[in-house]
RNA sequence: GGAGAGGUGGCCGAGUGGUCGAAGGCGCUUGACUCGAAAUCAAGUAUACCUUUACGGGUAUCGUGGGUUCAACUCCCACCCUCUCCA
């Protein structure tokens, strides 16, 4: 969520960032609302100062056993009326609300503008795609013709876009976890693991609600299914406010994901690419303001060292700001190198949210210089998407026989 | 699922209709004392919004949302959460 009175100050910046977003966003409509609330408010605490003098003052007078008639009556009209104003008040609060939770970020300056996703920018690309003396099939001929990714039957157990793992893939799948897990520990970051479902307000604070409801999973007990485990882990510390020497929190956490994937009919049918359930190691950062821009990068580099690691060719790229998420200032998509499609696939995400969603988390800490209360800068990026690890590890590493090596580093962790 | 108890400031904990943003204690900050520290003493110590050049002023916030009342931490209703007992 944007800060109203930083749209109010800085028009022009806030209408050529929604412009670069491809967003249409009713300013005069915004700003509107915004004076008419303020407005509101001043005439409702105005009448609402009247009425707090006026009953002590009433206070007073029956104490002293004095008649107070003449005031109980004026107030029996202004409690009415302060009745109205309040609600008045507090409606338009609503609105304003409601209009802020669905207005994306401001990108970052530094972020490419352009409309889709042909404007994202190469920025790096770490080792050689391998090369083979025969076709590199696609993953899912692999673990089909080794018998271990059962897609048939994981359509009859739940249907499309559900797969079952068998043998050494879900081994390999729950050694990529710990080996993630383990990497990240080891770069400082708090192994966490939280609840799979979760309730609308953590949705609301990461920015997944309100706007993106028909992405989820939803329970009869209107809890929703995470649909990364960015959700819980940033919600940690909703409405708290950390002390400034507890900065930077940083939390790896294991979760499966869960996704609708509404609207993406005809996409990636074939394989583990795009299903409603799978499985990621993520990241998250809570630091400082003046921090968040080095911490992005720092996270990105947390992310790629497991792809280091396994020796999987990757490129970084930037996004612009028309394919950029919700709520990022900046996002950096790490794709992998996948020989059998023969072309890159994303396989993290690290985004810098700056205060955006530390402002609908109401996620502060206290800065001991000012001693003021300031909202945080929240970062997070896959570290990584296990399924698609598991995806590059079969075609990079296949062999003509049809099967596939391991990644050394894997060794200690099957 | 049933019965009961409870949710108050950074923490503990008083407060059952008015002067309570909230006693008292702890913690924290500053000052005094001290060579220094401890102890002691004194003062200060929530957040947000509006307003003011500033000093300051106003409003809201005692789990959440409603209701009663001139006035609610206090009374009523619903919900959420925690604890105890039962099934």
């Amino acid at each position: 969520m944007l800060d109203i009175r930083w749209i109010s100050d800085n028009q022009e910046s806030f209408k050529k960032a929604m412009k670069n977003r491809g967003v249409e966003v009713n300013v005069p409509e915004l700003l509107f609302l915004y004076e008419a609330k303020k407005k509101a408010q001043a005439n409702f605490d105005q009448l609402r100062a009247h009425q707090n003098s006026t009953s002590k003052e009433i206070a007073k007078l029956q104490k002293e056993k004095k008649d107070a008639s003449v005031f109980l009556k004026e107030m029996q009209e202004v409690a009415a009326k302060i009745k109205d104003l309040q609600a008045k008040d507090s409606n338009l609060e609503d609105q304003l609300k409601q209009n802020l939770l669905v207005i994306p970020n401001v990108p970052q300056d530094d972020v490419p503008v352009a409309g889709d996703v042909t404007g994202n920018k190469e920025i790096k690309k770490w080792g050689e795609p391998p090369t083979f003396n025969f076709k590199p099939r696609q993953h899912w001929e692999i673990g089909e013709k080794l018998g271990i990714l059962d897609f048939e039957r994981g359509v009859k157990i739940a249907g499309a876009r559900f797969t079952l793992y068998r043998g050494i893939a879900a081994k390999l799948e729950r050694a990529l976890i710990n080996f993630m897990l383990e990497e990240h520990t080891k770069a400082g970051y708090e192994e966490v693991l939280p609840p799979f479902l979760v309730n609308a307000a953590s949705l609301l604070g990461t920015g997944q609600l309100p706007k993106f409801e028909a992405d989820l999973f939803k329970t009869t007990t209107n809890h929703y299914l995470v649909p990364t485990a960015e959700v819980p882990v940033t919600n940690i510390y909703r409405d708290e406010i950390l002390n400034r020497e507890k900065l930077p929190v940083k939390m790896c956490a294991y979760t499966p994901c869960f996704r609708s994937e509404a609207g993406s009919y005809g996409q990636d049918v074939k394989g583990l690419i795009r299903q409603h359930q799978f499985n990621k190691v993520e990241l998250v950062q809570l630091v400082t303001p003046e921090k968040s821009i080095q911490a992005l990068e720092n996270l990105t580099q947390d992310a790629e060292n497991i792809l280091q690691k396994l020796n999987l060719s990757y490129r970084v790229v930037v996004l612009c700001t028309g394919d950029m998420g919700f709520g990022s200032a900046k996002t950096y998509d790490i794709e992998v190198w996948l020989p059998g499609q023969n072309t890159y696939r994303e396989i993290s995400s690290c985004t810098n949210f700056c205060d955006f969603q530390a402002r609908r988390l109401n996620l502060r800490y206290k800065d001991a210089a000012t001693k003021k209360n300031q909202y945080v800068h929240t970062l997070n990026g896959s570290g990584l998407a296990v399924g698609r690890t598991l995806v590059a590890i079969l075609e990079n590493y296949q062999k003509p026989d049809g099967s596939f090596d391991i990644p050394k580093a894997l060794n200690p962790y099957l």
